[in-house]
RNA sequence: GGGAUCUUAGCUCAGCUGGGAGAGCAUCUGCCUUACAAGCAGAGGGUCACAGGUUCGAGCCCUGUAGGUCCCACCA
């Protein structure tokens, strides 16, 4: 008993009311079932300020292709679901929209201000799951976590002290990049390098004592010069060799500073001296540990000049810049300004201009801890899809620094240590040890900062299942089979997980990671709120359906590339969407009422064995691509298979019997039987990459199961291959085609039907011709058809189409046009001249013939005579005409 | 400075371990054939960036050149 399908398909219609079945169901749910195998995806948390981009869409697109196929093919698929509280973007957001209502996070103060975060999270936290949902997404949402949680944060409390108590993470006095604007410190990894136009400022530092002596120095930033300790130049520098240990005044400051010889100095650029700040630079922070260098800081955490900037204080760094410049000019200091582009490093978050400081900080010692999961990927532990992602990963380990992990904010986990007002003295602590180890007072408060967000994303595979719990889920799903994520958080999120994996878990995190591309506007361009050329994926999928976004996001692009958006693309996965749709409309017309049984080999035509052995190839090959991750490839193959094979040749040629059910009803079933459960394993092949159509025609089909989602993935079967039936319909085809192409070129009008006489001297391609006899009249527009072993009966007015193996005639009488008829035999005749010319070609080079593989030789063998049977017929034909 | 990657039909891109160049869109022609005009049938269009090399055979492997994109990097 079918049901019947819409006239139109539209994905509006289906889409949320299918998800609420499958949330109602609990298809999503995954337990702990020893019976199983598990197959875990953790999803990359998006931030709790994040709306739905094209990259989430197409990063959980791949994620849920993988699930629902590992769920079909009965493994208990798990994919965890969760948010991150993402810092300093939440801190940022809020804090914004607090001073729209004229509040200032200061005032509201540290219990204050979380409690609004709290509120605001409460608010818009889960505003990307409800659209993560619109994509399909089968998550099993019963788990979602949240970094910030209870369980997390506990996870998060334990690693750091773990870390702790074996000496891996410090706190120390420390060079770190500092944004001025967030007012944090922040990692290595959120520092954005651009090329910038800026200037070298020579400036002369007079030597002391000796009048009318400079050293000539370069800088970028002239308003470090405050911070100045030292001036370097290379120890082999014979310019310079007089000049080591003397001692400079500092302009416009008129402090004494050495001059000091170290071979971090280039000799080569500039003018060979180095201005040492060491407060503010990375380089000159580590001369100035070679020296013994003070380290004056000469900023605010706003990048104003502080109080050790003398006259400048307050000012602004640039406004200070100006001002200096323009003092040391006026005293006949500056030599010269030449224009100079360089590296800038600027906050990924803000893009402010980043200033390196010194700071006491927190930092995990990574030198020890980088080292199993630079193993794991070497030994193939862990693969990372595409392969080039390796020399990226091996890149950053092999330069591996220390990571600071704390942060002047108040978002996030505060940092479990404990400072003594009185003495100075800290602990490390689960919770506030009340009194002080050292000096026995009671005045212990809690360290300010927090954590990096990473710092609780990295534990994200094993917190999320319970850890530091010994918990059953643990047990059963760690460690993770695939990790899918964009290249772009390879540092920050992908290499953490893996060490964090190998030092709280003694194992891999996962064993697989793909890395997908960018998602980048038509133009090619990133897409970006500054541009304002994103494309909104929920507006892709309110106008086309998520399953033709989907479609276009996974197709036509290779692993780890990016890929350009176009609404055509979507356009064209919206047809097939329409296809499939209507494909199985008309197939339910078909069926009707009839109840149908599988049909003995013997009941089966060549065209019902042909097509269930090209979905039974078909879904082998899926299959396989699906095991690579070639997802795309994948559903390439799906896509051709049912547009292609089934619905332009296979429903063609079986509407020859389903249209005449009264005639034969046993071969009618027969069809019926074979388009039904062909239409059956394509769709289950399709579900993974478009679930919601697949669903709804599936559920429509047929009543035995209630969801194709949790049916069993096609396996190839022996029994669905016969090759002898591919070989003969593929013939069938070729005569379809010829008779096609011959009636188009020869301009005969479609409503003209014309008789067919197939020659062929082979008996058994006469047979598979003639049992198809009934096909041409649809597919071909034939009306009289007959198949004989020679030429009698077919007058000399017939036009020919030489096909592999025969010879087709159609007795046009006054439609024939000679001259074009001898026109397209010339043309063939002359493509098989080519073919001809490179086959024997071929088989004539011995070196061919000794060196290729065998099977090659005789694939080619076989070519060269059906070309030289078919430039014969056309020969022949030539021949009669003149 | 180091590294990755790309250059294939008018456009956007596939092309898995080397064995006769593909798709979608666009273009042209003919069809409202009773599942689908979001469709059907046909057609045109490519010295696979360039130059060498390896091989019986190269879009695919190697070397170099040119151009584009990206990542990493402490040259002030």
């Amino acid at each position: 008993m079918n049901k019947e399908l819409a006239k139109t398909y539209d994905p509006q219609d289906i889409e949320d009311r299918l998800y609420q079945k499958w949330e109602e169901n609990k298809y999503f749910r995954a337990k702990v079932d020893r019976s199983k195998k598990p197959f875990t995806i953790v999803m990359p948390p998006p931030n709790i300020t994040g709306q739905l981009h094209m990259g989430h869409a197409l990063d959980n697109t791949m994620q849920d292709i993988l699930i629902r196929y590992k769920r079909m093919q009965g493994y208990n698929a798990l994919w965890q679901p969760g948010t991150d509280h993402a810092s300093i973007s939440t801190e940022v957001k809020v804090i914004e929209s607090l001073k729209e209502q004229g509040i200032d996070k200061n005032d509201l103060g540290r219990e204050g201000f979380l409690e609004k975060v709290w509120e605001w999270k409460e608010e818009y936290g889960g505003r990307i799951i409800r659209q993560l949902k619109k994509l399909g997404s089968s998550a099993d949402w019963d788990r979602e976590r949240f970094t910030l949680d209870e369980g997390c944060s506990h996870a998060v409390q334990e690693v750091f002290i773990k870390l702790y108590e074996k000496g891996l993470i410090y706190k120390g006095s420390r060079i770190v990049n500092w944004c001025p604007v967030c007012k944090t410190s922040i990692s290595d990894a959120e520092v954005e390098h651009e090329e910038q136009d800026g200037f070298f400022w020579h400036i002369n530092y007079p030597v002391k004592g000796e009048e009318g002596r400079f050293v000539e120095i370069a800088t970028t930033r002239p308003e470090t010069l405050l911070g100045d300790t030292a001036v370097a130049v290379n120890p082999e520098d014979e310019r310079y060799q007089d000049i080591i240990g003397k001692t400079l005044i500092l302009p416009l400051v008129g402090r004494e500073i050495p001059v000091v010889a170290d071979h971090y100095v280039d000799k080569e650029f500039g003018t060979g001296c180095v201005k040492i700040t060491p407060a503010h630079d990375p380089n000159d922070f580590e001369v100035g540990k070679r020296h013994n260098l003070p380290e004056i800081n000469v900023l605010n955490d706003d990048a104003t000049v502080n109080q050790n900037g003398g006259k400048y204080a307050g000012m602004d760094r640039y406004e200070a810049r100006k001002l200096m410049v323009q003092e040391l000019e006026e005293q006949g200091l500056l030599v010269k300004v030449v224009p100079h582009s360089h590296n800038v490093g600027t906050h990924d978050r803000c893009c402010t201009t980043v200033e390196p400081m010194v700071k006491q900080q927190w930092f995990v010692k990574m030198d020890q801890l980088i080292q199993p999961a630079v193993e794991a990927v070497k030994n193939g532990d862990i693969t990372l899809l595409p392969e080039r992602m390796d020399k990226i990963y091996f890149n950053w380990t092999d330069n591996i620094r220390d990571w600071c992990i704390s942060r002047q904010l108040w978002w996030g986990h505060r940092i479990p240590a404990y400072y003594c007002a009185d003495c100075g003295e800290f602990v490390v602590a689960r919770e506030n040890p009340g009194k002080c180890p050292k000096c026995g007072c009671t005045h212990m408060t809690q360290d300010e900062d927090t954590l990096d967000t990473w710092f609780s994303s990295a534990l994200w595979p094993f917190s999320t299942l319970g850890w530091p719990q010994k918990t059953e889920d643990l047990d059963y799903f760690y460690p993770n089979d695939v990790l899918v994520t964009g290249y772009d958080i390879i540092f920050f999120w992908v290499i953490r997980m893996i060490f964090s994996g190998f030092e709280q878990m003694k194992e891999a995190p996962f064993k697989t990671v793909l890395f997908h591309g960018l998602i980048r506007d038509s133009q090619g361009r990133k897409m970006s709120k500054s541009l304002g050329n994103g494309i909104d994926p929920l507006k892709v999928i309110e106008k086309y359906g998520a399953d033709a976004l989907r479609l276009t996001l996974i197709t036509g692009n290779a692993p780890g590339n990016d890929m350009r958006f176009y609404w055509e693309r979507v356009e064209a996965s919206r047809n097939f969407a329409n296809k499939v749709w209507n494909a199985s409309r008309f197939i339910m017309m078909n069926i009707g009422e009839e109840v149908l049984v599988a049909p003995s080999l013997q009941q089966l035509a060549a065209e019902d064995q042909w097509i269930l052995s090209k979905v039974n190839t078909l879904a082998k090959d899926v299959t396989e691509n699906m095991d690579k991750f070639e997802l795309g490839i994948a559903v390439q193959k799906v896509y051709d298979f049912i547009w292609d094979e089934f619905c332009d040749w296979y429903i063609e040629i079986a509407k020859t019997r389903t249209f005449k059910k009264e005639e034969n009803p046993e071969s009618a079933k027969v069809a019926m039987w074979t388009l039904k459960t062909v239409l059956i394993q394509a769709l289950k092949l399709l579900h993974p990459f478009m679930p919601f159509i697949t669903e709804e025609i599936f559920c429509t089909l047929q009543t035995e199961e209630e969801t194709i989602m949790l049916s069993q993935w096609p396996e190839y079967k022996q029994e669905w291959h016969f090759i002898q039936a591919e070989e003969a319909i593929e013939h069938v085809k070729e005569l379809v085609k010829g008779i096609r192409n011959t009636r188009t070129a020869m301009e005969v009008p479609p409503s003209r039907k014309a008789n067919v006489f197939i020659v062929t001297e082979d008996s058994e391609l006469r047979d598979t011709f003639a049992s198809m006899k009934s096909a041409y009249s649809l597919l071909a527009s034939a009306s009289e058809i007959h198949v004989q072993a020679d030429k009698s009966g077919i007058g000399e007015d017939a036009v020919s189409v030489v096909i592999p193996g025969a010879v087709v005639y159609l007795p046009l009488e006054d439609l024939v046009d000679f001259e074009k008829e001898k026109e397209r035999l010339l043309k063939e005749k002359q493509r098989l001249v080519k073919e001809l010319s490179r086959s024997k070609g071929m088989l004539s080079n011995e070196n061919f013939l000794k060196r290729a593989p065998e099977a090659k030789v005789q694939e080619e063998k076989e070519k060269l005579a059906k070309y030289e049977q078919m430039m014969e017929q056309v020969e022949e034909r030539l021949a009669q005409m003149k």
